[in-house]
DNA sequence: CTGAAAGCGCTTACAG
DNA sequence: CTGAAAGCGCTTACAG
């Protein structure tokens, strides 16, 4: 017995043939409950597995999905986005809850990632997580789609998108936030964060903001925008930045935590205080936004319902089922950040 | 041309054998370089992928690691420890750097989980990560090498352990936490976090703060050690028990970063200040210690570190190479929190 | 340098 | 309910 079993081993062992083994192995009902338990029984004695890539080769199937989280190759390396940490870990519980397990890859964005591990059959389907250029990224969807390839990705949810994406209400999350400012009495509403097509969610954020300062019949000053992408040191710059500017302002939306975080250490340097001097806000509600000081007002995402979405969606498409886009509540958190007064 | 070539498919439409093809794609010398530049040709025409399972059950071999993340079934299950959150992330970059694959997998600390991946030829090896009483575990390990399962495990490298452990060195962070302390002008320093040889590396992290006391002279009084396992609520709860346990201390080492940031919540919550009343220090450097207020001191474990030599360790053991457990550097980290006076 | 052939360990019609 | 047999898509001696 030199190396491990196989179901062979167990068959002889178990006095049958193999494939009444592999038959009792699948759970077939196929099987006499005697000789089931007599196989139950050498299989624990040797210790026997079934060996999946033989099991899956013959199956054509893989039992396994595969997590693809991309970011900018100017992203320190060193830190992951904590928002996508958190999604990370409630994919992979989603994941184990249904029987599959979880392949996971870093994906530095402009590579040609496209399906390697579906197609090389690793994986029945793939999730898709991670910031980047949107139109750079829309490409690599549409061949994913032309390929056959099942897969959903987190991000924004618009019309005339390939395939299907699970995103939170960026929308009204920043409407949220913005009316929220509002009615804290601020009027000189700040926003940090890319406002373009090419960072779509961010740019929904964005327009909730515009919509809510709009209906409250209050001009949007596009001075008061400064782009940043989703780092605590962008976010940092793009405060400097703004502050240096010398544009009036009485509050922050900052498009994302680690960008509020990165601009509450830029106003702190600048003499800023929050919430006396400028209220803040940003959007993820990531572990760390309670802990700040003074702690984060935010939109929270909830990464656990986005997990069990984005997997249960997959599964459905593997299994050839109907399967819409969907948006997930976005949820306002009121912290010390926005209240001034 | 339905369903996804195979490389007989690549053979036809190359105008070779179906062996040649594979000897191409796997690199072969043997291989003409016209012949090869005609395969290349028709593996991009079709858009083919070498099928995984077809060739892991071939060569026996699966290009792919487990992390099996452990988590105690107390845990709130939908938070997951954000210091082994970063060494997941450390850990799939190690291993992409290497060409593996990361399969991720959670468990119930009381599951059986023993080597499933391993035995099932899905993963050629597996990391262990995770906090959870070491006196349950070991048997476990033992059973892991008793099956001859590759794994390296991260935790306390102590004498006579089964299999390979990666830790980082937790006497002498403990040992330099509590002499910082004692340098700051504390005397009386409680220490939070189980002390026993079920938490070998709370224990060793204890076993550093006493030494330190004993180096100064100074008795270690029992009562100002407290139990409490890695959670900000755990932290919290024990801050608490040893506030109205009304025994005086000057400063607080919580043998987590987490364990920390609840006691500060709790000493806040008493009304006394960080660090003017008590000074007070954590374990990991998790991204949020720099954030809380005042910020913490404590000591990094370098995960991008760990994150490689696991990876590695496990790889030489895979390759049946000579692997020795080995102890990390910890790194004291001074913030505000510790800085009394 | 290339091809024909065996075989990795399963699963599943097919025949009984 | 069970067995014999084909076959999933590769890799790799073996022979040329």
């Amino acid at each position: 017995m030199k190396g491990k079993a196989t179901s062979i081993d167990i068959a002889h062992l178990a006095g049958v043939s193999q494939a009444t083994v592999s038959r009792a192995l699948r759970g077939s009902p196929l099987v006499n409950e005697e000789t089931r338990r007599r196989i139950q029984a050498a299989v624990e004695q040797l210790n026997y597995k079934v060996d999946k890539n033989a099991s899956n080769l013959r199956r054509m199937y893989s039992g396994t999905l595969a997590l693809l989280l991309f970011e900018d190759p100017t992203a320190d390396e060193s830190h992951i986005n904590p928002f996508f940490l958190s999604m990370l870990g409630s994919i992979t519980r989603a994941c184990a809850q249904q029987g599959y397990d979880l392949l996971i890859s870093f994906q530095q964005f402009s590579r040609d990632w496209h399906a390697d591990f579906a197609d090389s059959k690793k994986a029945d389907g793939i999730i898709l997580l991670g910031y980047g250029d949107y139109l750079a990224y829309r490409d690599k969807l549409e061949k994913l789609v032309a390929q056959g390839t099942c897969f959903v990705r987190w991000g924004a949810v618009l019309p005339d998108q390939p395939g299907v994406s699970i995103g939170c209400d960026n929308f009204h999350g920043g409407y949220a936030i913005a009316e929220h400012l509002l009615e804290r009495g601020c009027r000189r509403i700040a926003f940090l964060g890319d406002a373009s097509s090419h960072y779509p969610e961010f740019f929904e954020r964005y327009r909730g903001y515009v919509d809510a300062l709009q209906q409250a019949g209050i001009m949007v000053d596009p001075d008061l925008q400064e782009n940043a992408e989703s780092t605590e040191r962008s976010g940092y710059e793009a405060m400097y930045t703004l502050i240096t500017r010398g544009v009036g302002f009485d509050a922050v939306f900052a498009a994302s935590d680690l960008i509020a975080i990165g601009a509450l250490r830029a106003l702190s340097v600048h003499g800023l205080r929050v919430p006396q001097d400028v209220a803040l806000a940003g959007f993820d509600d990531i572990a760390m936004a309670s802990f700040v000081n003074p702690p984060l007002t935010t939109v929270l995402q909830d990464t656990r319902q986005a997990g069990e979405v984005l997997v249960d969606s997959l599964l459905k498409l593997i299994r050839a089922e109907p399967v819409e886009s969907a948006i997930l509540p976005a949820k306002l958190i009121v912290r010390r950040s926005s209240l001034r007064g």
